[in-house]
RNA sequence: GUGGGCGUAGCUCAGUCGGUUAGAGCGCCAGGUUGUGGCCCUGGAGGUCGCGGGUUCGAUUCCCGUCGCUCACCCCA
């Protein structure tokens, strides 16, 4: 091979671009018909902006550099950051709930795989300024729409749902100080891949009484019912699940039911939830997750923005892609000729010219020969790019002022006056 | 960042127990006589056998390194 692009990085050959195009195409379709707007910020940052409050789970993966003006710069990992600025710049003036979109290219400096590159294409959907379990069911929904819209359904994929306030009142329940709530909940994220007897250990490093890890462990398997009969007595704990059991009857007024499942393992590893947290999975799971979010009502205010209740998630191209792929979802193929003039002798070439002049004024999409080929190698030509007519220019129709217009799908063919042909698109 | 597997034409792959012109199918280009595509026929272009070094009379084939891809770990958009 010759020289290759940087790793991670995609060329994107037309057929790429429109898969890529199909995509963000869908999402904005989506995003539309759930009365979001969109906005974009610059693809490349202060350091400072990420290295505040993203954690440190993004802050080693950034793609940095130092520019001619000695500042260091990042090339955006994620986008909140962006969009806590944007509307913190004017949160007074914008009517609440403030619902926007975006589908920035992000970047991330580590290992590539299949799945995971150093780029993608993410669609963000946030609504900043309600607090309204309304909202987060909506967003949810959102979300699931989001992937539904290209051909998948509830038996492909699944949204695994919990709350970060629920989980977090269950773990000061059972004896994590109030201090090390998040640093518990990041525990029981990581205990997806680590497995029990880890979590076990890293609770009892959290000052959790043999009991109570018990209990974590068990409440692992619980499902909501499950959960709140297990601490009956908590008055707390009921209250959070109230919370989350009318965010379920919201997805069942979306039409979603089938879609959603409490699943008390999710946490998610960004730090800054504070409530609804969820990710969506293909159901055979061996991808990634499609997409994740949540409510992130401290994050605003914390970033030196306006203290607004906030809530939303990110969903990339690549493992949706992969996905579409894989159960031949991929629109089969994209060609802008719609129609192929074809002129018999030289003698027809300005004649033809014309007319390919005047339907591309008509909005046609019109492809030529340019060397005079044999009228057999032109319709080959025509063929090739999928145009859907082939207009014949010869001597006759020249004289006639016609046009001998043939369907490709059919192959049935007719002469017609070339004002009828112009006219008629 | 750590470890494993892989790396031959645009694509999917064959092949060389180290030997002198590296193959197939698909795709691409040109023809198949002057007004008609999808089939067919003929011909053609296209590969420093990822890159660098070593061993050897000789390496695409063996060894080392490197880069890339990929899987697992890590981590997660």
């Amino acid at each position: 091979m010759t020289s290759s692009g940087l790793p991670g990085f995609r060329d994107f050959y037309p057929e790429d671009f429109a898969l890529r195009d199909h995509i963000v195409s869908g999402w904005r379709e989506v995003a539309r018909r759930y009365g979001f707007v969109e906005y974009d910020g610059p693809p490349l940052e202060p350091l400072e902006l990420y290295t505040d409050k993203s954690g440190p789970e993004i802050v080693d993966q950034l793609y940095t550099f130092v520019d001619k003006g000695n500042r260091a710069i990042a090339l955006r990992p994620e986008m909140t950051p962006t969009l806590a600025r944007m509307v913190g710049a004017r949160a007074q003036a914008l009517p609440k709930p403030i619902k926007w979109f975006s589908i920035p290219q992000l970047f991330r400096y580590e290992r590539p795989q299949r799945g995971r590159l150093r780029e993608h294409f993410q669609l963000n959907m946030d609504i900043v300024g309600e607090t309204d379990v309304m909202s987060d069911a909506e967003l949810v929904a959102a979300a699931i729409d989001a992937v539904r819209h290209f051909g998948l359904d509830s038996e492909d994929f699944t949204a695994r749902v919990s709350d970060r306030g629920l989980i977090g009142i269950v773990l000061q329940e059972v004896g994590v100080p109030k201090g090390r709530i998040v640093e518990a909940i990041l525990a029981l994220d990581k205990a997806e891949r680590q497995g029990d007897e880890w979590l076990a250990a890293r609770l009892t490093e959290l000052g959790v009484d043999e009991a109570g890890v018990r209990s974590v462990v068990d409440v692992r398997e619980h499902d909501l019912d499950g959960l709140t009969a297990h601490f009956a007595g908590s008055r707390d704990v009921a209250e959070a699940a109230d919370r989350l059991r009318a965010f379920f009857a919201l997805m069942s007024d979306h039409g979603l039911s089938a879609y959603v499942t409490f699943d008390p393992r999710l946490a998610r590893g960004l730090a800054y939830y504070t409530g609804l947290v969820f990710e969506l999975w293909e159901r055979e799971g061996r991808l990634r997750a499609i997409c994740g979010g949540g409510r992130y009502d401290d994050l605003l205010a914390a970033v030196g923005g306006p203290d607004l209740p906030a809530l939303g998630f990110g969903m990339g191209d690549v493992v949706l892609g992969e996905l579409l792929k894989e159960k031949g979802l991929v629109p089969e193929r994209q060609t802008s000729v719609d129609d192929f003039v074809v002129y018999v002798t030289p003698a027809q070439r300005s004649a033809a010219i014309r007319v390919a002049r005047r339907l591309r004024e008509r909005g046609r999409g019109v492809a030529m020969d340019y060397r005079g080929r044999s009228v057999g190698r032109q319709f080959r030509a025509a063929d090739q790019l999928g145009a859907s007519r082939t207009i014949v220019i010869g001597p006759d129709e020249e004289r006639d002022q016609t046009a001998s217009v043939r369907d490709m799908a059919t192959g049935e063919e007719k002469v017609v006056p070339l004002i009828g042909l112009i006219e008629g698109v």
